[in-house]
DNA sequence: TTGCTCCTCACGTCACGTGAGGTGGC
DNA sequence: TTGCTCCTCACGTCACGTGAGGTGGC
């Protein structure tokens, strides 16, 4: 016969643990002296206290462990409640897959959006690779744009590899009626639902400038890079892109002021 | 203004989480009506309260959200936040891989010994494959062999890929200083440790015969399988094997009545 | 007396859900 | 009056852990 304490080392379960599960009746001690109120085990107690602990290590429910020590002794008998029991653990598993999965999404695109914060916010000029893009477009005001990103979104959103970016058509700012396109890029796999055209983007020379700042500052950031452009002589190839770096964001709103927006003037040769 | 009725509408949260985030002052209301303590919401809490959700489907701890809720209003800021959220998924996600792949093995492995139990009790004769395996040799007493196994497991647990086995190198039956090896099917990747040789067991053609029941009742099954062996005419190749298809099981002892023991004897052509 | 082991009982955890019983306005 | 919406308050969930306060034997 063991106290409490003894059988707890025994079995590596806590006293606290035994006695709950006393009280439960899931393992009742061998006795209970009536005057003191001791549990005592005895050698017969160890298995049932193993099979309870190592179906608790697979978080098996109290109560599904009491139905199966209380009709079964034998492993096949049990194999119906194991497979009950990985369909529990198997939707856990693929829940925490995807909070995983938005999570590591929105970090990175955190961490993306914060490295290029710490760029000099100067023009420079460099090399655009080719981009495959899920491209809307559209003629109105530039803040109905949201909705084609969403409508990309919702349609593409496991395809989407990249930042959204707005072309624009127009060679002066349009309050009303301008000519964009909202697009994102998309990997080779998307195939392009109705409404939504797919192509490649191509690359070429460009003029760049990082603004930091909310939307309707941007005005002053196309004079730099506008002046830039004149002041060598460079020819602007339309479209010209505006990449959305960080913006309102996955989950705040964001503040306007720490918005990250890239301005990209395609020049020709 | 809304009514909880209407926000619990607008934000998808019902209004028994409403009240309580409202009471943690996670969430307060715009105004509450002192006479008929009713709870008022306007457009402004809509935001937070889409905030809130969207962190509790990642099953952001409500303190933490107050935490972010409190200092911050930018993705970035919550960046360390969520850094620390993702790690603690991450643990989640580690012991729900380790349980799905515990109770996979266990399910797989019964599943195997339920469908062998619908066999014939018969005496076959079979062609084995070679199989590659990691053996302990010992003399001594049979339920030694326990110690064995338990060894090749724990040194080599990842790479077993079949049921445990023993090789009987006498040829009568001995109580005591009997010569025999515990072996383990394994995988080709498996490296020996010490004490432990791996190589590949020849395969070959063998008399088989499943013996179900407890283990002092070989003999019986070896009587018949011999008998069988010897009105043919065949000969005996030593070591003779005994595959242990079900045993006292991953998590139950089992009922003896139960195991399951495949008896094979190679014999030469 | 001190230290150790055991006991019971109440409360906390985490984020709500479930009633019970009652109010107020159409 | 009936039906609807709102309220508060108490209790349940799940498997224990954390004390507080007390006992019994060396």
């Amino acid at each position: 016969m063991y106290s409490i304490g003894e059988f707890s080392r025994i079995t590596g379960l806590t006293v606290k643990t035994l006695r709950f599960y006393a009280d439960e009746g899931l393992l009742p001690p061998a006795c209970i002296d009536p005057d003191t109120g001791y549990r005592y085990y005895d050698d017969s107690r160890i298995d049932r206290a193993r099979i309870i602990a190592q179906l608790r290590e697979l978080e098996v429910p109290l109560a599904v462990i009491a139905e199966i020590l209380a009709g079964h002794e034998d492993d096949a008998d049990v194999l119906g409640h194991l497979v009950r029991h990985q369909a529990r653990i198997e939707a856990r598993l693929q829940r925490y897959r995807d909070i995983a999965q938005v999570l590591q999404r929105i970090i990175t695109s955190e961490s993306e959006a914060k490295a290029m914060t710490t760029g000099d916010f100067q023009v420079q000029e460099k090399q655009l690779g080719p981009v495959r893009i899920a491209a809307v477009r559209m003629q109105g005001r530039y803040d109905e744009c949201g909705a084609a990103f969403a409508r990309i979104g919702r349609a593409l959103g496991r395809f989407i590899c990249g930042k959204p970016l707005l072309l624009h058509y127009d060679t002066e700012y349009k309050e009303s009626d301008a000519d964009f396109e909202a697009c994102m890029p998309v990997r080779d796999a998307a195939v392009a639902p109705t409404g939504i055209s797919i192509r490649e983007l191509a690359g070429g020379r460009c003029v760049s400038l990082l603004h930091k700042g909310p939307y309707d500052q941007l005005g002053r950031s196309y004079e730099r890079i506008l002046r830039y452009v004149h002041d060598r002589g460079y020819k602007i190839e339309t479209p010209t892109r505006e990449v959305y770096l960080k913006g309102p964001g996955l989950i705040f709103r964001g503040n306007p002021k720490r918005y990250l927006t890239e301005i990209q003037i395609l020049i020709g040769s």
